[in-house]
DNA sequence: CACTAAACGAGACGGTACGTCCCGTCTTGAA
DNA sequence: TTCAAGACGGGACGTACCGTCTCGTTTAGTG
């Protein structure tokens, strides 16, 4: 309805639909008419038709995801805060979104699968973004002397990852709890205590 | 094919089914004929209609492959090579299904994601049965004194969950690579070192 | 709708839609209302799809134009009464038909060509209709001696097709001009003049 | 493909594909590559879109057909003559054209019915043709006496436009059988036998 | 032993959505 | 200006399933 590319408002109203009915609900019409646009034109964009487009669009709203998270980390200066930071949007991110939500539901959900082979990708980006966090810490002479960079970074991913997607009876809206998480959990044996 | 309920016998037709064609492909008329019985006797046991049976056989399933892990690991003794064996014969399990590998195409998936829900329900009992065996060790007085058997089975559980979905870089068809990994990485704080 | 079979109540339907729309006009989706069945019924029970419906649709009209002229004219006894009630009657269903009269409209129309293959089977049945009652004629003495009876039913078949599609002058709903016609022209060199 | 006039050019491609793929089975598009030309400028030449384009090709073809066999027939100089080769020239055309033949399938065919309307037109272009023809003979003193050059001109019509469309049980390849129909049938009652 | 009731097979139907084709309109750019 | 090139909305087509229903038929279980 502007100027904005005909390709990602197809994307953005099915993002919306999804949300709305559920991935495996919507149908191509709904997207046409929540884009304003023909169901003609959806496959002209897409030829792969609907798998095609569930695709595209899971991997755009992803990255979406990471780069507003990206954003708000950029914000902090120390590791420590950036990870906190990091848990507490993501957390607040994804429970606000409905798609999330909904697909807490025991109804089948495409989306969340489509999103699943960018799982390696993702964990990829995020371990050499944190490695590199990681690089600076130990510039700063704060991190642990005996500390292997490249096998830290693999596993505060790793539980970064495993803690947004199940936080299991962590409470990542309360920063001290948090905090503490992050202190005793993630840098535990890697940074040094700040004095 | 002639005593086993028939309800099982549909959900391994559907599994089949979803291993062959992928999930979003098959049709019930598909899993009608593998498990040679009649459209109408699915709706019959399955009154919720597709959504259902996809739902109920992914679980199964689920459940099949925790089982054969449970059995496989029960063979083993010590906690650490209960760890390196479910690590390598779970990969090796993954790896075989053809599900599994399917589920790599960048193609949709639901059986995956039917699978998604069951998520935190296998955090939790992984985590519970992590915890059964620490504090086992715990009694045999090979745990480390400061160490909350909590926490550290909670954090077990996402390394292993994690690494098992997405091994990036770890050759889990090594068992020194993975014993190594399980030493350092999983066990490292937690029990005391062998003598 | 009653026990009127499916694929009579579809067909009917067709020649509804015919009639109000023209031909090219009227979707799949107009017949199916029309005649209170659903789309995929339809193709259900003429695969060929739209295609196959408006062959079978138009030959079924086709077939039922004759019987019913043949009816009426049964009714007749002699050979020149039943031309001339054959012509003023068949006029007059095409007057009434509300797709003749369509068809006389400049636009495009398939039924009246989904009709045309019938033409040669059309003149063939005729043709040996009137040949019978020629011979009927002939073994009363009423027919002139050197006339053959094949040529001549061929012949009178050829003019009444032509007077009923393009009548040129001739008012078929006047009887007493149909019946000089049938006397001067189609019966004249024929048929003993009655005494 | 050069200085041809354009709507011309537009519609040759026209008749070249209707008798290539049927006429209900080729697109605007076909036709603009056959004619070498754009769908634009069709649209441009022919505002009523398909429907138009398809009525002036018909008509331009059958106007074309009546000109040759107008041509072929000039060259004779008796009725009889002109008859004769008038029948056989226009079942050879009717038979190498590719539409025609095509026509014969059972398929729906546009063109023949969009030939349709212009049936009376034919016949009356026809009648008056022949009615000269007669007059002619006539003021050659070679038609019978009690003859009415009206009648007896719509009769040939009538009898030469259905030999023609069904020539049934007639060789119109044979030039002394189809002279022989021509004597015996057609110009029977009316002109005088020659010595 | 027949009779009935439940479970299954077979198939028709309504309905939704998909992917495709084509039409007719419009805009943009080049000759 | 005229035309080519191409995007778009819209309508219909033919197909694939789904979920529901109604019939036979087989199989048990019971009077």
């Amino acid at each position: 309805m502007s100027d904005v590319p005909l390709r990602d408002r197809i994307m953005a109203a099915a993002v919306r639909c999804a949300e709305g009915r559920g991935v495996r609900r919507f149908s191509l019409e709904d997207v046409a008419v929540e884009a304003g646009v023909s169901r003609t034109t959806i496959y002209r964009q897409f030829p792969g038709g609907r798998e095609q487009l569930v695709q595209e669009a899971a991997t755009w709203e992803v990255a979406r995801f990471w780069r507003r998270l990206g954003r708000a980390v950029a914000a902090e200066s120390t590791l420590e805060d950036r990870l906190v930071t990091g848990l507490m949007v993501g957390a607040d991110m994804i429970a606000r979104s409905r798609i999330m939500s909904t697909l807490q539901d025991p109804d089948i959900e495409e989306l969340a699968v489509a999103l699943r082979p960018s799982e390696p990708l993702v964990h990829g980006v995020i371990r050499d973004y944190i490695r590199s966090l990681l690089v600076a810490e130990q510039e700063a002479g704060r991190v642990g002397l005996g500390v292997d960079v490249d096998r830290a970074s693999d596993y505060v991913t790793r539980m970064t990852l495993s803690v947004l997607s199940s936080p299991a009876g962590v409470d990542l809206a309360d920063e001290a709890a948090t905090r503490q998480l992050v202190r005793s959990q993630f840098l535990g044996g890697i940074v040094r205590a700040e004095v």
